[in-house]
RNA sequence: GGGCGUGUGGCCUAGCGGAUAGGGCGAGAGGUUCCUAACCUCUCGAUCACGGGUUCAAAUCCCGUCACGCCCGCCA
């Protein structure tokens, strides 16, 4: 990463994070301080600001600029943990070649002043900064701490909104990956410190509601097919789609009297009557329920299901309507109420008022933003990429009501496609997200049976435990599968491709976990439930369960390891909390995916290397320790893991 | 048509201004009397969509072109 980016990663929201989006957020950028100083989170990190402060007196002592220090990780092969280009830039500069100015710098570093710098050296341009004993002893003792990678608590709270998907029928996986990213997110500012809720904002008012209302009291059973599954959200879609279907194929008088009937039921909503509310929630409520179940089962759990109707029952749409008309940017335009937006350079009026008085999506949603940001420091919403238009004039519009959107941050995600096309609720055509799920564990189960036969180790599975694995393996597959992409990609949807249980995938790094709980296991570390190596596959990516037990780290300890894969593993762990809070700075996840694989090949190659509980006594210490480091880090990164992603519902 | 996004070996993907573009899948060759081989090692395979530009340095920044996706409703 380049030392400007990073410098205003550290000041400002980053480009892909929380300030990402239009121009609209770009305005303010530089009036977005992210925080206060605080600890810097990890030894890595420390060796950062070392690296940089030694750059920066060296320079300086040289009467050299230091705009940018050009501090990078170096490729592989380099022996150093951190490397800089600065000579490069100094070289016009100085009027010397690039590796003489290298050299230059090189010598007026006094390393004794610092904790954690050992060595600088020059390879050509380049200027290599290796760590000290000082870095591998404090990571060592500093990862074992039981909650090693959580940074320190901010004191600033995050409604992140994902998912909230129309309650219209089951969720499928054009839209999953909305709860996989969304709840990967909110993981991720978890780990960082936030004070973190989950909100399932439920669309209970609009047309395609209302719609899915008269359906229901319209249809009789008789009249549906049978329900994919015995669930109520696969039972009532049933109603929503025949409805659609009906409208679609009725004459002019049939589909006249269906629209008054969902007119009225509209006004009833915005009049804020209860008998319209009950009859919308009858059918909203019991979807909802049924979808849960799905997503429950990522896991996607939410602190709180917020319902559209309350900001029309409470009375805050109609405050924002009645505010919004006095707005300089009002305008009235065949009776409905519309912003001028031209001045946030969208072309488009954003309508918030229809002409026969009944508000619109957006503008119930100004309302809960209103309302998030009363209650929280920031709003993080994960919306499909078909959401950027409604963000960008909902942004704008929030800020003509005088709200800072600096507290607000959209993060959009692209649709999952099948090979065949598209995913639609109301045309009943995609997979269910329980389809995939059901497969994926299957799948999983048949690989588990398979390699039950050559299992080395004598102990006992029964059929629960098969189930309780497979269960594991698939999910976290499905999970790793979304979560490890970068969410602005699309994705065609494969079985096999989502399928894969080898090499970069969960169960790779369930595997690790697995290797690691063996011998930890076999050394007496862990509780008597943890003997069957196999269990340890279940806790994988996602659950809370650490490696309790396991006996603080001495940093002494350090002194006996040496070997490149000992010293390896330890870089990466220390890498841990930093990966954390840029992850949670920019709001990528999938940076967390790609840090535990890179956590697991680094163990791999210990475990090649490095006999543990064979080690002489004086290493086998040492070598345990770092079993249970990897296992911490392997915790905090399995928070993050599930996460998904799913649209708004559009075309539902 | 306008706006936004994406384009990296046959396929998927990381990197997003600096050291010969990392991985994985696939193909080929090996490795287990030893903490589970859902692993590891090696080989094959890339004009980083294309064309210009900026820079000491471009997959990375800028402009243009092409392809694909999304949006441009008094829908959500």
């Amino acid at each position: 990463m380049g030392c400007l980016r990073w410098f205003l990663s550290r000041f400002y929201c980053s480009p892909q994070g929380w300030a990402d989006r239009d121009r609209l957020t770009e305005r303010r950028r530089l009036d977005i301080p992210i925080r206060s100083a605080r600890k810097p989170p990890g030894m890595f990190v420390s060796l950062r600001e070392e690296a940089e402060d030694a750059l920066r007196g060296a320079l300086s002592s040289l009467s050299l600029p230091t705009t940018d220090l050009g501090i990078e990780e170096p490729p592989e092969d380099v022996p150093a943990v951190l490397a800089s280009s600065v000579a490069f830039r100094l070289a016009g500069e100085r009027g010397t070649p690039p590796p003489q100015v290298a050299s230059e710098i090189a010598s007026e570093i006094d390393l004794a002043e610092y904790d954690y710098l050992d060595a600088i050296s020059t390879q050509d341009p380049y200027l290599n900064f290796t760590p000290s004993e000082a870095y591998y002893a404090d990571t060592l003792e500093a990862a074992g701490a039981a909650d090693y990678g959580r940074l320190p608590a901010r004191e600033e709270s995050v409604a992140v909104e994902h998912t909230s998907a129309n309650p219209t029928g089951p969720v499928h996986i054009g839209r999953a990956r909305n709860p996989i990213v969304g709840d990967a997110i909110a993981r991720t500012l978890d780990l960082a410190g936030y004070d973190v809720a989950r909100h399932y904002y439920v669309n209970d008012a609009g047309r395609q509601i209302a719609l899915f209302a008269w359906a229901y009291e319209a249809f009789e059973e008789s009249d549906l097919p049978d329900p994919e599954r015995d669930r109520a959200d696969c039972d009532l879609v049933r109603y929503y789609r025949t409805g659609n279907s009906f409208l679609e194929d009725a004459d002019d008088e049939a589909r006249g009297e269906a629209e008054a009937e969902i007119e009225a039921l509209m006004q009833g909503l915005e009049a804020g009557e209860t008998e319209a509310y009950e009859r919308v929630s009858r059918v909203v409520d019991e979807v909802l329920g049924g979808m849960q179940a799905s997503l429950q089962r990522l896991p996607a759990t939410f602190e709180e299901f917020v319902k559209e109707t309350r900001f029309m029952r409470n009375g805050s749409t109609e405050a924002i309507v009645a505010r919004l008309e006095n707005s300089p940017y009002a305008e009235r335009e065949e009776g409905a109420w519309q912003l001028d937006l031209a001045e946030w350079d969208i072309e488009k009026p954003f309508v918030f008022l229809r002409s026969d008085g009944t508000s619109l999506y957006t503008t119930r949603d100004l309302a809960h933003h209103e309302w998030k940001f009363a209650n929280f420091d920031r709003a993080v919403t994960v919306l499909g990429e078909d959401q950027k238009l409604h963000a960008s004039q909902l942004e704008a519009a929030l800020e003509i009501l005088g709200n800072d959107t600096g507290r607000l941050t959209s993060t959009f995600y692209s649709w999952v496609d099948l090979p065949e096309g598209g995913m639609s609720t109301r045309e009943g055509t995609g997979v269910d997200l329980d389809d995939l799920l059901d497969e994926a564990i299957a799948r999983a189960r048949e690989e588990v049976e398979d390699r039950l036969g050559s299992r080395i180790r004598d102990d006992d599975l029964d059929d629960a435990d098969l189930s309780r694995i497979a269960r594991q393996v698939g999910i976290g597959a499905v999970r790793y599968d979304i979560v490890a992409k970068q969410p602005t990609k699309a994705i065609t949807f494969e079985w096999d491709r989502a399928l894969d249980f080898e090499a970069q995938s969960a169960p790779y790094v369930q595997y690790v976990h697995a290797r690691a709980c063996g011998i930890l296991a076999e050394a007496g570390r862990l509780d008597g439930n943890k003997r069957d190596p196999f269990a340890a596959l279940e806790s994988m990516p996602g659950s809370e369960e650490d490696s309790r037990g396991a006996p603080p780290v001495d940093p002494e300890t350090i002194d006996a390891l040496d070997i490149p894969e000992e010293r390896a593993l330890l870089e990466v762990i220390a890498r841990f909390p930093a990966v954390v809070e840029t992850a949670a700075e920019d709001l990528t996840p999938h940076t967390i995916a790609t840090y535990t694989r890179e956590i697991a090949e680094a163990f791999n190659a210990f475990y090649r290397e490095c006999p543990v509980l064979d080690a002489p006594e004086e290493l086998k210490e040492g070598r345990l320790a770092l079993v249970v480091l990897r296992e911490k880090s392997r915790n905090g990164s399995g928070r993050f893991a599930p996460s998904n992603g799913e649209p708004r519902a559009v075309s539902t």
